[in-house]
RNA sequence: UUUGUAAAUUAAAUAGUCGCGUAUAGCAAAUUCGAAAGAAUGCGUACGAGGAAAGUCCGGGCCCCAUAGAGCAAAGAUGCUUGAUAACGUCAAGCGAGGGUAACCUUAGGGAAAGUGCAACAGAAAAUAACCGCAAAAUUAACGUUAGCGUUAAUUUUGUAAGGAUGAAAAGGCGAGGUAAGAGCUCACCGUAGAAAUAGUAAUAUUUCUAGCCGUGUAAACCCCAUCUGGAGCAACACCGAGACUAGGAGGUUAAGACUGCUCGUCGUCUCCUUAAAUUGGUGGCAAGAGAUAUAUAGCAAUAUAUAUACUAGAUAAAUGACUAUUCACGACAGAACCCGGCUUACAGAUUUACAAAAUAA
RNA sequence: GCCGAUAUGGCGGAAUUGGUAGACGCACUGGAUUCAAAAUCCAGCGGGAAACCAUGUGGGUUCGAGUCCCACUAUCGGUA
């Protein structure tokens, strides 16, 4: 499954929200949750009040580009959502940072090894 | 050379690896997802954000609704002149006004004797000016007296806008003559209004004459005049597919139920059909255009005409990223969402052209 | 994406054809009352020493703008 599904509906998201694990790490927090639909399924979500929409798009890519980067089991199947940590400004966002973020939040979850 | 003014162009580049979107009568596969409509996979090839894509402030195309067609009213917009344009609140050239030593810049700039409103405080008065003052006449009183009258005060009548602490604004300004006191009452200069002539398509300008100037400001207050506008917006709209509730019809039946204690019947329930449409999936709309660039001609210019050239971004939670290496000016503002013409706002720098002032040199 | 609305002290919320901005309520501060507190009563309450500056920000019209006009900023709502 090489295309990346997205999670896209609104209560999908709720749905991870109030019933997933969670993991804050220094830019970004990443929220996770098992699905039936045996594949992986992500979803991205920045405010538009942080930034204007160069900048989010950016963001969107570090975070879709980083996910790429690992490699993951063929039967593991969940929902991840990824949201920006506003405490962070979005100037320093740099695609080292995320990378780390993502695979200590994976670990923790269990997903790689 | 320095300081400025105006206009135009550009908006980091190259190579490699991995990855993204669209197209594909290339090759491979003939399968997968879905209820259906429909959509999808691998490799290759091609293409893949801006000068503002932004704000959504105007104008249009396109499209649906309304309308036989047109007009008035209402509501709203615009407002010097001429031209350009599909149209515009845009643009160009000019005129008037204001700013700058200058190049040049700014300018919602019609009408206030068509009517209405407003002008706080202060001030005599804020708009058909007489409160004080100034002056004349009459009456009364007091004083003086040469017994005519004179002076002073008060009151009444009349004339008068020279003066009066205010205010954003005070009834054309200033000087001279003139007068009982005054006054465009008269005169010179300046300003204002009107008419004529000349220049110009016109706004307007110049000159001459006339009027003594009897109406202040505000229309970005209502309003009047002229011109323009039917309303909604691609989440419009068209097509394909699924379809809850509801309504109607047909059929079947007693397992449970209501009217009712029983039968029939009705309701209800079950199945099918039709209607209806909450909700929902997909396809089109959707990329060649009142377009762009170059040259020539016409025009001061905006622009127009002719010829030539090149032109697949098209998503639907939304495609341009990551890493490595090299170079430099060390990278600002910022992401298409139906499409065009403008306006407004944001912006690191770099380059070019024309012009002005000052200084220096020849 | 498209269409609309709003903005005044710490908070809510007035200001009537443009004429002294901050009425009124809540909160807060000080005083009185009380052994102490609540309640009640009185006074104060944007910034600044003052001049003055302040109605989201910047311009314009006007003698004079919270109010009228233009451009921006922020916030909120509707729409499949």
């Amino acid at each position: 499954m090489k295309r990346i599904e997205t999670l896209k509906m609104n209560y999908e998201f709720k749905n991870v929200f109030s019933k997933g694990k969670y993991y804050i790490g220094e830019q970004v927090i990443v929220y996770f949750l098992n699905n039936k639909y045996g594949y992986n399924r992500i979803g991205i979500a920045i405010s538009s009040k942080l930034c204007n929409a160069v900048k989010r798009n950016r963001l969107k890519r570090l975070i879709r580009a980083s996910y790429q980067k690992f490699d993951f089991n063929e039967y593991s199947s969940c929902d991840i959502v990824f949201i920006w940590n506003k405490k962070v400004s979005v100037e320093r966002a740099c695609f080292e940072n995320i990378f780390n973020d993502l695979n200590k939040a994976f670990l923790k979850f269990g997903i790689i090894e």
